[in-house]
RNA sequence: GCUGGCGUAGCUCAGUUGGUAGAGCAGCUGAUUUGUAAUCAGCAGGUCGGGGGUUCGAGUCCCUCCGCCAGCUCCA
């Protein structure tokens, strides 16, 4: 038979012949490292699978390693299944859940209700397991994968008395079910696996942690233990490395250290605290954003923090979102004091029974928007109405979910909500998408990707509006991303129940996936506060809504970025942007002159008069992560010039101020494009 | 909210099996006046996250609450 490598090339095996022996084939280097082929059958579609499975004529196979993103899915799953194993030998009567590969490393899910002494897995349990899967790796045993009819899956994890796997099974057809096993250990998995245990050299589990089972709150809470292996010592190590260095770009870190922010217990968890650098750096980001968004015709508002609540019902947010919210306030009383989670309905009601009339700290600004829209007739002719607000909203997010800029329970959106004819729609989204790319470039965000988040079919009353409706937004969406050259992936059960989305996601450093920039499309709140327009034929029609925030919220922008630039940001946007270093007392009066004479220029500005030697204040200033820092020495104070260091390149020469103030401008202007 | 871990000076950390809290940096004071990543000396700074308990004695052990971190769930 024959089979094609992915360079184009043919090769001529016996029948029967398996990825092993294609890789034999080739050379006996590359039969020792390969862990999987993936196999694409002529008109079929790719595949990954184990080496010892035979291929046919005709396949184009590529032969995955470790090096491979397949090859360590394959490694890293392999992992899981031997970390499963020394699970069973350490615990017996451990009841195993799902244990895959993932992006960095595999885990797997445990739960240890039916040991004998029902032991707790805690973090000091993990060095032992760690080495019971070292030797069970070094006794070289084989993944054999079988196909196995769905009664004897069942009767064998029924025997084992596991009834996450038999949940599993239920999902799964006679004829789809396959084992795998190595050693002592048989699980039901699809595979691919690599052809032993022995290639796991190094193995390090990093935690420990609850998981719902089958990520559902109402079902039991398992034990996840994530690990991640290599074929080498030396491969970990440098992970671990790497693991270290992501931290040192944290910007919970880099935001104490750069005294950007701050939290306080006595102000409240998820409540940041800008610092005078970090609120100038909000200051900088916000001008950007006004000055971009007052060229495409935005008009600023401004509303207030609160809103009653008869606002959000009539938006639809008060039921849907009432436990993430602080509790209402109410003006014959304090609300706060019911319960948090409880608002009984006598209590919550607007002239009700008891006629007590509640507000809500506001959780968004779409609602206050929309009364501004409705304050006044509007005319075909006005439309598209552009309101943009950097408005601040807080929301009750669970304790767990909180963590440093990311995730905050008080935060400001660079909101805008455009109401327009069903005829703008298409470049009023498409506008905003090229906002938000505008942003995103400007900042030098170049790895996002963007997710059009889809409503879930098969969870209805999570949203508000038909269905028809709702088809018509998540075209329309789909069409604008790809007339302005978008690249997307679409996600389903991430839309908001007003409206699919857009949603821009960057990584932060820990490689977790946020969600910045978002263009929002709704037909629901018009409908709901009855928005209208008059077209030319004296109709009242009804407005489309677009809800977009560039940065999403300034707070997680801000976040992200630190960790993107490591703190050295770009000269526009250093809260602090020169330093001026005398070296002797003697040159403090040239030094502040230099420094208002930058100043007045328009930079950010100051000066080190400490009686401390130029190599400290130097130093303090790189630490500081400032970009400019203007050395004045005898030399200079008697030139009329500065001696210019830039942070992180050293000294790049000595100027008149007037040269440095031209070269200054043409980086800022070049930048952010002014 | 749940599971696991952590909480000692502004920061980074030390503190034996319970015996009554330390260092470096930062800060303050003084000396020094220095040419591209740390000048020297002195001083001050902590109800060891809060509360309760065990004990002759708790930073060390137990309970509880708060906060932080990782993950899960959630995320308008």
């Amino acid at each position: 038979m024959n089979v094609t490598l992915p360079d184009g090339s043919a090769r001529t095996l016996p029948d029967g012949a398996t990825g092993l022996d294609l890789a034999r084939s080739i050379s006996e280097g590359l039969a020792r490292v390969a862990v999987a082929v993936t196999v694409t059958p002529p008109g079929g579609t790719a595949e990954t699978r184990d080496l010892a499975r035979p291929l046919a004529d005709g396949d184009t196979v590529a032969i995955r390693t470790f090096d491979d993103p397949e090859g360590r899915m394959a490694f890293w799953h392999s992992s899981a299944h031997l970390l499963a194993e020394a699970l069973e030998a350490l615990y017996p009567g451990i009841r195993l859940g799902i244990g895959p590969a993932i992006e960095n490393g595999f885990y797997y899910d445990v739960d240890t209700a039916a040991v004998d002494g029902a032991p707790a897995i805690g973090a000091d349990s993990l060095p032992a397991i760690e080495k019971k899967m070292l030797d069970l790796a070094r006794a070289d045993s084989r993944f054999e994968r079988r196909d196995v009819p769905k009664a004897e899956a069942v009767a064998y994890f029924t025997e084992k008395d596991d009834p996450y796997k038999l949940d599993l099974l239920e999902g799964l057809q006679d004829g789809e079910i396959t084992f795998y096993q190595q050693g002592a250990f048989t699980d039901l998995c699809r595979g691919p696996h690599i052809p032993s245990t022995k290639p796991i050299k190094a193995v390090k589990l990093l935690s420990i942690a609850g998981a719902y089972w089958r990520g559902d709150e109402t079902r039991p809470q398992l034990t996840r233990i994530y690990g991640v292996s290599f074929p080498k010592a030396a491969l970990l190590t440098e992970h671990l490395e790497r693991l270290e260095l992501a931290k040192a770009r944290d910007h919970r870190k880099l935001g104490r250290e750069l005294e950007l922010f701050m939290f306080s217990d006595k102000v409240g968890p998820g409540l940041p605290i800008w610092l005078p650098r970090g609120a100038r750096l909000r200051q900088t980001l916000t001008e950007f954003l006004q000055r971009e968004q007052t060229r495409l015709g935005y008009e600023p508002v401004v509303t207030p923090h609160i809103g009653r609540l008869d606002l959000y019902r009539t938006s639809g947010h008060y039921p849907y979102y009432s436990d993430s919210q602080f509790p209402p306030m109410f003006e014959d009383g304090p609300g706060a004091t019911l319960p948090h989670g409880e608002h009984p309905e006598e209590r919550t009601h607007d002239g009700g029974e008891d006629g007590r009339i509640g507000y809500l700290l506001k959780p968004m600004n779409c609602p206050h928007h929309t009364q501004i829209y409705a304050h006044k007739p509007r005319s075909y002719r006005d439309l598209p109405v552009r309101l943009a607000e950097f408005g601040t909203v807080y929301r009750y997010e669970q304790s767990g979910e909180l963590g440093g800029l990311t995730r905050v329970r008080g935060f400001t959106q660079d909101d805008a909500h455009v109401f327009c004819r069903p005829d703008q729609v298409k470049d009023e989204f498409k506008s905003a998408i090229a906002l938000t790319m505008t942003v995103l470039k400007a900042l030098d965000f170049q790895d996002y990707t963007a997710q059009v988040s889809l409503r879930d079919p098969d969870n209805t009353d999570k949203y508000i509006g038909d269905d028809t409706t709702w088809d018509a937004a998540e075209g329309a969406i789909r069409e604008a991303a790809a007339e302005m050259g978008l690249q997307t992936v679409e996600k389903t059960g991430e839309a908001a129940f007003y409206g699919a989305k857009l949603d821009f996601m960057v990584k932060d450093a820990l490689g977790r996936s946020w969600q910045l920039g978002t263009v929002q499309l709704d037909y629901n709140l018009p409908e709901r506060f009855d928005l209208t327009y008059t077209d030319e034929h004296d109709q009242k029609l009804r407005p489309v809504m677009i809800h977009r925030a560039p940065f999403g919220s300034l707070e997680r922008f801000i976040g992200v970025m630190i960790e993107h630039t490591g703190g050295n940001f770009p000269l526009w946007l250093a809260p602090l942007q020169i330093k001026v270093l005398p070296i002797t007392d003697a040159q403090n009066d040239y030094a502040h002159a230099v420094a208002a004479e930058m100043r007045d220029a328009g930079f950010r500005v100051e000066t080190d008069v400490r009686s401390e030697k130029v190599g400290r204040k130097i130093r303090d200033a790189e630490m500081e992560k400032i970009p400019v820092m203007l050395v004045v020495g005898r030399n200079e104070a008697e030139g009329g010039t500065v001696a210019v260091r830039r942070h992180g390149q050293g000294d790049v020469g000595t100027m008149t101020t007037a040269a440095l103030t031209e070269a200054l401008r043409a980086e800022v202007a070049a930048a952010t494009g002014t």
